[in-house]
DNA sequence: GTAGAAAAGTGAAACGTTTCATTTAACTGC
DNA sequence: GCAGTTAAATGAAACGTTTCACTTTTCTAC
């Protein structure tokens, strides 16, 4: 490996130059300043990012920390991340779930974090967070100056759905819920059930993890009983396609037989038969909310604002009584948007 | 940020017995060494990462280089190499393309490389791979001890789905190709037009990038002319999804109509009405292999073994004849498996 | 020509570790 | 109680940068 050092011998010329010339730095004349990036091209020179950052105690690198790449539903908050890092002169560096993660965040390898992990703790972002270390958080709610909460608009999509089925007269409800550590989860049960409550009604929950396989075997569960609901609200849209592939397998229909409704707006959900009802998220916005403000902080301590990102209903196949005859990927709407309209 | 040698005098010990007794080498003895661990944990020491990887010359880390997360395509490879980096002691670093990726490459920030990136050119990767710092590379071939390509067996999905479509007896055939520097893209053009070839078929070639929009558009001009195919092969599923919703727009449906195969088999391609033909690989399985070499290597200089991922034909509603009333899902094999029946 | 200011360039310390070469302390067996 | 060994602990150098404080050179105006 080359060193400074090495280009500034080839250069003729001291290790402070050859710094100051290759970081355009300090006060150097052009003549030299040429001489030195021609040796630094020749031999091929690359600084070395750990004596640099070490130095500097700067890493221009943002660090996202999720729980994991599957699931379709990263995917697009890291698409929205990414192409605003891409304006920027920030570098980006994702980590999964592991040990790893919580190095790299205990280390300070980066300057800022992204969080949406709930293995990591509250106490892990509250300890950690400071004005030269800003943390946007994504699945919780914590106070702090420098811990930005960037949370969905739960209520608003779910008292929409929930008012789509009311409207409709389904009033054998059912909820199925997601991981427990949740924050999104507890949000939109206790939404789901304030809701029912106010129209005195009692809501079974059935307690899923937010997987594909947990929807369908809650659904086989339920199916076994000859006391079916008329309508499930499942927590997120991997949970309703399990539920919806149990019901197939009994040979039920939604919405004839039980009305199904996701959260997420996944991909897959507007293109499944029949297509899913399910509560849409601009992820990718959302991403590139959550980068903007945190190279905001970390280059001006521009505070943080606190925003929900907004939620929003989209009335598909799997809950519309009646009307068989749509696009699987009409997006009719049915009721008007507004979140309560009690 | 508390340092070691706050620690070592914390716990009245030289700053190299501290050192030991965290990284339990060297020689300490047990009473010390359980003083500076408190001392560490009371003063919630956490050593800098860039001054160790600065001494050490070894970061610990594996680098993942990716064009971008959209697509659904690297969802599983990542997930799989994930998995597998949680069974070590490695840390797992994800990079998208940009200014980063080249930065943290050159700067050696990890002790090996994966790169799915047709950005990061060949000869970068030539020049950098070593003794000390081995590369997989899953988008192309190249020849070196220190570098392991890793690639699909395009041919052998091609050639299944080739014959599946001349079996039925589809003549009039199209290809509707991918990015242009993609080293998959060329095998499995190469392999069709050569199979199409031995035939004595003359095949048409459209230019799309593997983009959904770039599939829809092809359709729109190739449905504007009278002279449709009979069958069409995408080089991935994603232009193949928007190739069937400009022949839906256009009233038409696939197989009647045109017969459509995809490539890669992403969780949307067997659950889109109808489902549609593609080739499946083990992604899942690549990423784990990738990360297993590559540390083997790394820990071991155990030499890297090429081998190519399988694929599989899998034959659904969009590319088989008078076969309607299958369920979404179904695998119906409908000719043999083996890559080359003549 | 010269004083003074500005520009160009340099030496050395510092960042926080690890580790080599040494010293010091603690055991052995006789 | 001592020579010889082993165990425990230490000081200082090194990793490759950046940057502060300083010196040398070059320019400017009179």
């Amino acid at each position: 490996m080359t060193t400074i050092r090495d280009v500034a011998k080839h250069a003729g010329v001291s290790v402070t130059a050859a710094s100051y010339a290759l970081n355009n730095t300090g006060t150097i004349g052009e003549a030299t300043r040429k001489r030195v990036l021609e040796a630094a091209e020749e031999l091929n020179y690359h600084p070395n990012a750990f004596a640099r950052n070490l130095k500097k105690r700067k890493t221009h690198t943002i660090g996202v920390f999720i729980s994991r790449f599957g699931g379709s539903f990263y995917e697009e908050i890291l698409e929205g991340i990414h192409s605003l890092i891409l304006d920027t002169d920030y570098e980006l560096l994702v980590c999964p779930e592991s040990r790893s993660a919580r190095r790299i965040l205990l280390h300070r390898q980066v300057d800022g974090a992204i969080v949406f992990d709930s293995k990591i703790s509250d106490e892990q972002v509250l300890k950690l967070a400071s004005r030269h270390f800003p943390i946007v958080v994504m699945d919780r709610d914590l106070q702090s100056d420098f811990i930005l909460p960037l949370l969905l608009d739960n209520p608003q999509g779910v008292r929409e759905a929930f008012w789509h089925l009311h409207q409709q007269g389904f009033r054998k409800l059912s909820f199925v819920a997601g991981a427990m550590d949740s924050f999104d989860n507890a949000e939109r049960m206790a939404t789901f059930l304030a809701e029912a409550e106010r129209h005195n009604l009692h809501v079974p929950v059935y307690q899923g993890n937010f997987t594909e396989i947990s929807g369908y075997e809650i659904a086989r569960a339920i199916l076994q009983s000859d006391d079916l609901p008329e309508a499930v609200f499942c927590a997120n849209d991997q949970m309703a396609i399990g539920f919806l592939r149990a019901m197939r397998e009994h040979g039920l229909q939604a919405p004839n037989h039980i009305a199904v409704i996701g959260f997420d707006d996944i991909p897959l959900a507007r293109y499944m038969q029949p297509s899913i009802s399910t509560i849409g998220t601009p992820r990718f916005e959302w991403g590139t909310t959550a980068v903007r403000q945190l190279i905001d902080f970390i280059e001006n301590e521009t505070p943080f604002q606190p925003q929900r990102i907004p939620t929003r209903f989209l009335p598909r196949e799997s809950s519309i009584l009646n009307v068989h005859s749509q696009t699987s990927t009409g997006e009719t709407i049915l009721g008007p948007a507004s979140s309560d309209p009690s």
